[in-house]
RNA sequence: GGCGCUAUCGUCUAGGGGACUAGGACGGGGCCCUCUCAAGGCCCAAACACGGGUUCGAAUCCCGUUAGCGCUACCA
C-alpha cells in the first residue's frame, strides 16, 4: 500500500475557524502517522468572498499551531481550465447537459415546490431539449450552465469514521457543475483537484456528508476510483449549535490574542472529536502522531469548552521553561504600556503556576514590576473592610520591621522570619500580617507566598508601596 | 417538507456481549497541605435518551420512537 495523500482545503472567505484548524490538525496527524503527504489547497473559487488577507491569516494560524504541509499551498483558482475541461468532457460523453434555465426561473420553481410542501428537484426540462433547440439557443448567445446527470441508483461508501453511508440517487438532483461564466462549482472543482493531486483520503467536516454522493458520482463519471472518505464531527458552541461568532472567540487568532499557547491549543483540539483510548489528556506532539488513528475519531459532534482549554493552557504554562515565556510576556507588557528592562524570569517564575494564559501572567508581572499599578479587587476591599484599623496598623508595623532588613538580606528566608516576628510581637495570626502585605502589593488576596512576593518586587518598591498603603489606611508610615 | 448523520455525567470522553457497583478529565462540592491562591494528594455529587427485540446475559448487536444537528444555491 502506498503512503496516503491527504489535504486540507480551506476557503479564504473568513478567518481560520477552530473547526477548520481541527480538520487541518487531523489531516496533518494522519499524514505524519502514516508517513503520508499533507497537501494544502486554498479553495478560492468564490471570487466574491475570497481575499489574500484571509489566505495569509489561515497560513499564519496553521504555522502558529505547528501544522505543516508538504505540498502547496495550491490555489484552486489556477486550475479553472482543468475544471472546465472536465465539465466539457462530461458534456461530450453525455453525462452532463446544458441548462438554459435562468436563476429567476429556477427560483420560481423552487418557491413553488416549497409552497406545495415538496422538496425541490430540478425537473430536467433542459435535458429534454431537442438538439436543434440547444444549438439555436447556444448560437443566439443565451447563457447556460452545465448540469451533471444523476442516476437513480444507490450511492454508498464506507466512511472511515461513520461506517457505511448510503444515499439514493433519486433523492439527489442534476446539480450544476459549471456556472454560466464558465467557472466550476465546488463539487466539480474539489473532485477535479483531488483527482489531479492524487488525494487518497478526504478528511473533512461531516457537514460535507451530503456532498459526498454527488462527488462519488463525479469520480465514477470521470473514470476514477473515489478516495477514502473520513467525515469528522463538527464543533459546536456551548448551546449545541454550530460554532459561530455569537459564541465569542471562534478564530484561532482570537486564542493566540488571548494568550493561549499553541501546544495547548493543539492538544485541546486534538482531543475534541478524537481519543487515543484510555485516560490520556496531555499529549506531546510525537505521542499524538504515534497514537493517531481514524478509528479513534468520534462520530458525535463536540462542544467547544473554553474552560477546559484554559485549564490545559495552565498545564502547559506551568510546564514551560521560563525562558520561553520571556518574549511573549514582554510583548504583552509593551501592549499594557509597561516598558521595563529588568530580568523578567524570576517574576514569571513566581506567577506562572497560578496563571492560565500569557495575558494573565503579564498582568501579574506588570504589578510586580510596579506595585503602584495594583488595583484593589473585591477580595482586597473585603479584607480591608473586615480588618478595619488593624489593616493599616499591621501594614505599618510590617513595613517598619522590613525596613530594618538590608538589601542583601532581602531574601525569602529572612523576609518570612521578619514577618513572623512581627506577628509574634503583636500576638497576631501570621495571616493578619501577611494578607495586608499581599493586598498592598497586589490589590488582591491571592498571590504567591508573601515572602516570595516581597523578594520579587524588591526592597525599595516594596517598602515604598507598603508605607504608602499603611499611611492611606491610617497606619504609621516609616518611609 | 425531503435526504442524511448522531445519541454514556453540565462538557470532553473510556467502553467493541459477561472484567460495570459504568472509569478518567474539565467544571462543581469537601478535606489535606497552608499566610492566601494555584499546583499537588485524597474524597463526594453527577450519565448509558425512550420503547421493543436478539441472547443464559446488552451501555455494547438489531428495529422503532423521540430529540439534536447538517445538507437541500449558477456558496464553499
Amino acid at each position: 500500500m502506498t503512503a496516503p495523500r491527504v489535504r486540507f482545503a480551506p476557503s479564504p472567505t473568513g478567518y481560520l475557524h477552530v473547526g477548520g484548524a481541527r480538520t487541518a490538525l487531523f489531516n496533518w496527524l494522519y499524514a505524519r502517522h502514516t508517513g503520508g503527504t499533507h497537501v494544502l489547497r486554498i479553495e478560492d473559487t468564490d471570487r466574491e468572498r475570497s481575499t489574500e488577507e484571509h489566505t495569509r491569516i489561515i497560513l499564519d494560524g496553521l504555522r502558529w499551531l505547528g501544522i505543516t504541509w508538504d505540498e502547496g499551498p495550491y490555489f484552486q483558482g489556477e486550475y479553472a481550465a482543468r475544471h472546465r475541461a472536465d465539465a466539457e468532457r462530461l458534456l461530450a460523453e453525455r453525462k452532463a447537459y446544458r441548462c438554459f434555465c435562468t436563476r429567476e426561473e429556477l427560483e420560481l420553481q423552487r418557491t413553488q415546490a416549497e409552497a406545495a410542501g415538496i422538496g425541490f428537484r430540478y425537473d430536467r426540462r433542459c435535458l429534454k431539449l431537442a438538439s436543434e433547440e440547444i444549438v439555436r439557443r447556444r448560437d443566439s448567445g443565451a447563457p447556460f450552465t452545465i448540469r451533471f446527470i444523476m442516476d437513480d441508483q444507490e450511492i454508498a461508501w464506507d466512511d472511515a469514521v461513520h461506517g457505511r453511508i448510503s444515499f439514493q440517487g433519486r433523492d439527489l438532483d442534476d446539480f450544476v457543475i459549471l456556472r454560466s461564466d464558465n467557472t466550476a462549482i465546488y463539487n466539480l472543482a474539489v473532485v477535479s483537484d483531488d483527482i489531479a493531486m492524487r488525494i487518497s483520503h478526504v478528511m473533512r467536516g461531516d457537514d460535507h456528508i451530503s456532498n459526498t454522493p454527488k462527488q462519488i458520482a463525479l469520480y465514477r463519471a470521470l473514470g476514477q476510483r473515489p478516495p477514502v472518505f473520513a467525515h469528522v464531527p463538527m464543533i459546536l458552541g456551548s448551546d449545541g449549535k454550530k460554532l459561530s461568532k455569537r459564541h465569542g472567540a471562534t478564530a484561532v487568532g482570537d486564542y493566540q490574542e488571548q494568550g493561549i499557547l499553541p501546544a495547548a491549543m493543539r492538544n485541546f483540539l486534538a482531543l475534541l472529536g478524537w481519543s487515543p483510548g484510555g485516560d490520556r489528556e496531555i499529549l506531546a506532539e510525537d505521542e499524538m502522531i504515534q497514537l493517531f488513528t481514524l478509528e479513534g475519531i468520534q462520530k458525535k459532534s463536540a462542544v467547544f469548552d473554553t474552560t477546559k482549554l484554559e485549564w490545559m493552557n495552565g498545564q502547559y504554562l506551568s510546564a514551560l521553561p521560563v525562558e520561553e515565556l520571556v518574549e511573549p510576556v514582554r510583548r504583552q507588557l509593551i501592549r499594557l504600556g509597561v516598558d521595563d528592562d529588568r530580568d523578567l524570569r524570576p517574576l514569571i517564575e513566581s506567577v506562572k503556576a497560578r496563571s492560565r494564559t500569557i495575558l494573565h501572567v503579564a498582568d501579574q508581572v506588570a504589578v510586580r514590576l510596579d506595585p503602584a499599578r495594583a488595583t484593589l479587587d473585591s477580595k482586597g476591599e473585603a479584607l480591608i473592610r473586615k480588618m478595619g484599623p488593624a489593616f493599616g496598623r499591621n501594614l505599618g508595623l510590617a513595613a517598619a520591621a522590613l525596613a530594618e532588613l538590608e538589601d542583601k538580606d532581602w531574601q525569602p528566608d529572612q523576609l518570612v522570619e521578619t514577618l513572623r516576628r512581627v506577628a509574634e510581637s503583636q500576638q497576631a495570626k501570621l495571616g493578619d500580617i501577611m494578607q495586608p502585605v499581599r493586598v498592598a502589593l497586589t490589590g488582591s488576596t491571592v498571590s504567591e507566598p508573601v515572602n516570595e512576593l516581597l523578594a520579587v518586587v524588591g526592597r525599595e518598591r516594596s517598602l515604598q508601596r507598603l508605607s504608602e498603603m499603611a499611611r492611606r489606611n491610617g497606619g504609621v508610615s516609616v518611609a
